[in-house]
DNA sequence: CCTACCGATCGGTAGG
DNA sequence: CCTACCGATCGGTAGG
C-alpha cells in the first residue's frame, strides 16, 4: 500500500500526475504542521512548489479534499515511521516502547519543521465539525486503540487509562518542546513511558 | 489587579471605553479557543459584537495588539478560575489537587465553547516566532513553574518531571475531550493526578 | 498543467 | 465610535 494507491491501479507504474500529487501532499503535511490544517492556503502551497494555484487545485477539486488527502498522507507517514518498524518487536511492552521511542526520536531529531502534524491538526480542527475533523479523530482513536491493545497484551491493568497517559505524555512532549525548545522534556517523557510500562507489569505479579 | 488595570488609572471608575474593551476581549478569548488565535478575525469579532470593524480596531491599533491583549485576558481568567481559588488550600499536594480539579471541572462543565484557550493558542502559535508566541510561552512556563514549586513543597522527587506529567495529562484531557466527547477522559485524568501525588509522597517516606 | 478572472474577506487607513 | 475606502489574498471557476 504505497502513497499512490488511491490514484494508480494496483501494479501500474505511478503516473507523473500521481507523483506530483504525492509531492504536493508531502509539502502540505509539513506546511500544515506549522500553519495548521485550516491556515494551509492553496496559493502559498503553490508558490512553494513553484506551480500555479489552479494547476495545484486541479489535483483536488476543493480545499477540503486537499485537507482530507493531507490527513491520509500524514497517517501513512505515521504508520511508516512509528507503527510498522515497531511491529518487529514482540507484542506488548517492548512494542509500545519501540513506538514511543520512534515517535520521540523523530521529534527530537527535528526532522519535521513544525513538529507533530497530529498535534497541530487536532488542536486546529477539534472544534470545526465536518469530515476533516472526523478523519483526524478516527486516526487518533485508532492509535489510542492500538496502544490499549498492546497494553492489554502486556498484562497492564486499566489499559484504557494507561493508553490515555501514554498518549498525553508523548503529545505533551511535542507541545512543550515546540514552545520551550528544551530537550529535557524528551528525557521526562521517556522516563514516564518506562515507569508506566514497569508499573503495569509489576501490578500483574 | 482587575482586567481594566491597563486602561484606567488605579482607583478610577472604569470608563465606558474600557468596559467595551473588556467585552471585546472576553469574546476574543472565546473565539480564539475555537478558531485559534491566528484564525481570529477582526471582522468576524466585530460582527458578533454588533459593532463596526474599525470601531473595534480603534481599541487596539493592530491585530497583534489585540492578540496580546487576548492572551493577557485569558491569563487573568485562568488565574481567577484555577490559581487563586486553590490558594485557599494548604501549599503542596492539596493545592495542586485543587488546581487540577478546578481546571478539569471547568472543562467538563463545557463553560467554554472551545475548551482550553491555552491548548488552542499554544498549538496555533508554537511555530510562529514573535511577541504573541513569547507571551503564550511565558504564561505556560509560569504555570509549569508553579506546579513544580508546589510539588517540591509536597516533598515530591523529580518535581520537574512530575510537573511535566501533570501538565501533559490535564492538557491531554482537554485535547481528547474535544475530539472524542467522551467524559471518561476526566476520570482517567483525575485518577492520574491522584496517583502522581500519592506516589510522590510515598517516595519521601 | 497554464492565464485570467470572480466575489468575498483579510488587516489596516482616512477622515470625521 | 462611524462610513467609506485601500491593496492583498482567500477559495474557486472558465477556458484552454
Amino acid at each position: 500500500m504505497a502513497a499512490t494507491a488511491q490514484t494508480d491501479p494496483a501494479g501500474a507504474t505511478p503516473s507523473k500526475g500521481s507523483a506530483t500529487r504525492a509531492a504536493i501532499l508531502e509539502r502540505a503535511v509539513d506546511l500544515a504542521s506549522v500553519e495548521g490544517l485550516e491556515g494551509l492556503s492553496i496559493g502559498r502551497l503553490a508558490t512553494e512548489l513553484e506551480m500555479s494555484k489552479s494547476g495545484l487545485f486541479a489535483h483536488f477539486g476543493s480545499k477540503q479534499e486537499l485537507q482530507l488527502a493531507a490527513v491520509e498522507a500524514a497517517a501513512e507517514r505515521f504508520r511508516q515511521t512509528v507503527i510498522e518498524p515497531a511491529e518487529a518487536a514482540p507484542a506488548g511492552a517492548a512494542r509500545l516502547r519501540a513506538m514511543a521511542d520512534a515517535y520521540l526520536d523523530h521529534l527530537e531529531s527535528d526532522s519535521y519543521s513544525g513538529g507533530c502534524f497530529w498535534g497541530a491538526a487536532s488542536a486546529d480542527y477539534d472544534d470545526r465539525p465536518g469530515p476533516v475533523r472526523d478523519a483526524i479523530a478516527a486516526a487518533l482513536d485508532l492509535w489510542l486503540a492500538t496502544f490499549e491493545q498492546q497494553l492489554e497484551q502486556a498484562g497492564v491493568e486499566q489499559a484504557d487509562r494507561v493508553a490515555f497517559e501514554l498518549y498525553s505524555v508523548v503529545m505533551g512532549a511535542n507541545s512543550r518542546y515546540r514552545l520551550s525548545r528544551d530537550r529535557r522534556v524528551f528525557d521526562h517523557a521517556r522516563a514516564t513511558v518506562d515507569r508506566l510500562l514497569a508499573d503495569g507489569r509489576s501490578a500483574t505479579v
